[in-house]
DNA sequence: AATGAATGAGAATTCATTCAT
DNA sequence: AATGAATGAATTCTCATTCAT
C-alpha cells in the first residue's frame, strides 16, 4: 500500500474532495492545482499523469476503509454485535461528513469502460467491503445468506448515499445501518 | 411531454447509450455525431448546445419510465400485487437489456454539482418512482412505512445496478425485486 | 446598374440594415435569413454568395444617393443655392432616419484591406459624392477650392455619422449642412 | 492603468496592428498568435477571452493618446498655440505612420451596437479628445465655441482618417490640423 | 421557390502535458 | 521544488454553402 508523503498526500486529498463533487473527467489539473495553492503545471512534480492522481486518489480512500473500517471486522477483542455497531458508526460518520458521497462509487460509473485500472481498483474496495460484512456476519448466519446479506448492503449503502446527495436527506441512509444492527438481537 | 421528431429521436437514443457508458463529461460531440452516423457539427441542427442532448436525453428516458413502468402503479384494473409483478417485470427488463445501468443515476453522480438542470431532472424521476412504488404499497402498508419501503428500493435497485455493471452478475439487483414481490404474499 | 426584382430587394433591404449595425463580418446569412422570413440557406436562391449581398447592398445604397441625392447636383431647374439646399435637406432626411450611420462608410474600414470589390464601390460612391459637390460649388470657388470644399465635406458628415451614432446627438452632423448652405449667402 | 507586462504588451501591440487593418470579427485568435510567434491556444495565457483581448487593445491606444498626445493640453508651460502645434504633430505622426487609421474610430462601426464594453471605452477616448482641443482653445473662444470646434474638429478628423485609408492621400487629413493651428494667428 | 438536412472548414476555447529556468 | 510559458490535440460551437426534395 503507498505510503503516501505529506505534500503528494495534500494533493491526493484535494483530488479526493474534488473527484467526488466534480467527476473525474469535469476535474482539471488547474482545479486540482488552485485547490493545493500551485499551479497545474507544478502537480507533474509529484504525479506523473492525471490517472495516476485518480488512481491513487481512489487508492487513499480504499486504503483509508481498510484501516479505519473494513478492519473493524477482523478485530479480535470484539463481539460480533459490537464489531457491527463499530463498523456502522465509523461507515455513517465517514460519509454523513464527507460532501459528494462515495468517491468509490462516484467514479464507478466514469471509470468502468474507460478506465480499467480504476475499475479494478473499485471492484477491490466492494470486495474488500463485502468481505468485511460476512466475516462480521459469518457466526450468525450460514456462508450463502450471509453473502446474500453483504452484498445487498454494500449495494444499498451506495444507492442511499446517492440519494442523500440528491436529496439531502440522510434518514434513508441511517435506517440501513440501524437494520443491519438490529439482525444482531 | 418531449415529443421528439423521429431524427432528434435517433440522435437521442445514440446520446442516451453513450451517456450511460461514457457519462456526460467523456462522451463528445463526436462520438455522438458519430454514432448516428453525421459530423459533429450536424447535430447543432437539430439541438442548440451538448447540455441540450444530455438535459433531452434525461427527460427521454424519465419519460419512457413514466409512460411504460411507473405507470403501472396507477393503472385501475389490476390488483396491487400484480402491480408489482408487472412493475418488476418491466423494470428487470429493462436493466438487464440495457448497458451500462441507468442514465439518471450515472449522471447524477456527474451532474448533480455542476449542472442544475440535469440534478432537476434526476431528482424528478427517482421521486416518481417513489411515488409510484407508494401507491402500490399503500393499501397494504401504513402510509409512513410505504414511504420507506419506496425509498429503500430505489436505492437499493440504483446501488445493485452499479454493482451489476462493476460485476457482470444480476443475482443481486433480481433478488430486490423478488422481496418486493414477496411482500405482497 | 442592377434593377433589383421585388423580392431580391427585400433580401437587400434587410441586409443593409443589418451590415450597417453590426458590420459585414459579423452579420450571419441566417441573421439575414431571419430577418426576410427565410431560412439561410433560402437566400441563395437569389445571390450566389454572402459577398455578393454585401456588394449589392453596397450598389443599392449607391445608387439611391445617386438617384436621390448626387443627381440634386445635376438639376438645370435650380440655383446652386437651391441645389445645395435640397442636398443637404435629403441628405439629412437620410440619415436622421436610417438607424447605424453609412453604410459605405461603415464597412469601409472592415472592406478597405480584405475585399476589394466593396472598396471599389465604396471608394466610386465617396467620389461621386466629392463630384456632386463640387458641381454645385463651381460656380461660385474656383476648382482647386471647390473641390477642398467637396472632399472636406464628406469626410466631415462622415465623422459626423460616426459619433452621432456614438453619442446619440445631432447638433454637430446638422451644424455641417447648415455651413456649407450659408457659404452661398 | 494598463501597465502591462512585455509579453501581454507585445501582444497587444499585435492585436491592434490586426484589428486596425481586418478589424476585430475579421481577426482571429490564430492570426494574433501567428503574428506572436505563438499557437493560437498560447493566448489564452495571457488573457482570457479574444473579447478581453480587444478590450485591451482598446485601452492601450486610448491610454496612448491619454499620454503622448491629449496630454499636450494640459501642460503649463506651453502657449496655447505652441499647445496647439505640438497636439496636431504628434496627431499627425501617429497616424501618418500608423497603417490602418484609428483603431477606436475603426470599431466603434463594428461593436458599437454589440460589445457595449468596447463602446464604452471608444466613447470615453473620443470625449478625451474633444475635452484636450477645448482645453487649448477656451482662452481663446467662448465656451460654447469652444466646444463646438472641438467637436467638429473629432470628427472631422475621423472622416479624414477613414478617407486618408481609402484614397491613400493625406492632403485632406493634414488640412485640418494646418486650419487648426491658423485659428490662432 | 423554398425547405430541412448535411457538410466541411474554421472559430474560440480548454486541457493535459512538457520544459527551461 | 516550483513557476510561467508554451504546446498540440481535442472540444464545443459557428457559419457559409450545397443538395435532395
Amino acid at each position: 500500500m503507498p505510503i503516501i508523503k505529506t505534500d503528494r498526500e495534500s494533493i491526493i486529498k484535494e483530488s479526493v474532495a474534488l473527484f467526488k463533487i466534480h467527476g473525474y473527467h469535469n476535474t482539471t489539473m488547474a482545479n486540482i492545482g488552485e485547490a493545493c495553492g500551485l499551479i497545474k503545471g507544478s502537480m507533474y512534480h509529484y504525479f506523473k499523469s492525471k490517472e495516476q492522481i485518480g488512481l491513487e486518489s481512489l487508492k487513499y480512500i480504499h486504503e483509508y476503509f481498510n484501516q479505519h473500517i473494513f478492519s473493524i471486522a477482523y478485530q479480535t477483542h470484539l463481539s460480533d454485535k459490537d464489531k457491527m455497531i463499530q463498523f456502522v458508526k465509523k461507515n455513517d460518520e465517514y460519509f454523513l461528513k464527507s460532501a459528494g458521497g462515495c468517491l468509490l462509487g462516484n467514479l464507478a460509473l466514469e471509470a468502468a469502460h474507460d478506465l480499467p485500472e480504476f475499475k479494478e481498483e473499485i471492484v477491490a474496495y466492494f470486495t474488500n467491503w463485502e468481505h468485511a460484512l460476512i466475516e462480521i456476519l459469518k457466526n450468525n448466519f450460514d456462508s450463502h445468506l450471509s453473502k446474500e446479506i453483504a452484498s445487498e448492503v454494500v449495494a444499498s449503502w451506495q444507492g442511499a448515499i446517492m440519494m442523500m446527495n440528491l436529496y439531502d436527506n440522510s434518514d434513508s441512509y441511517l435506517r440501513i445501518g440501524k437494520k443491519l444492527i438490529a439482525k444482531f438481537d
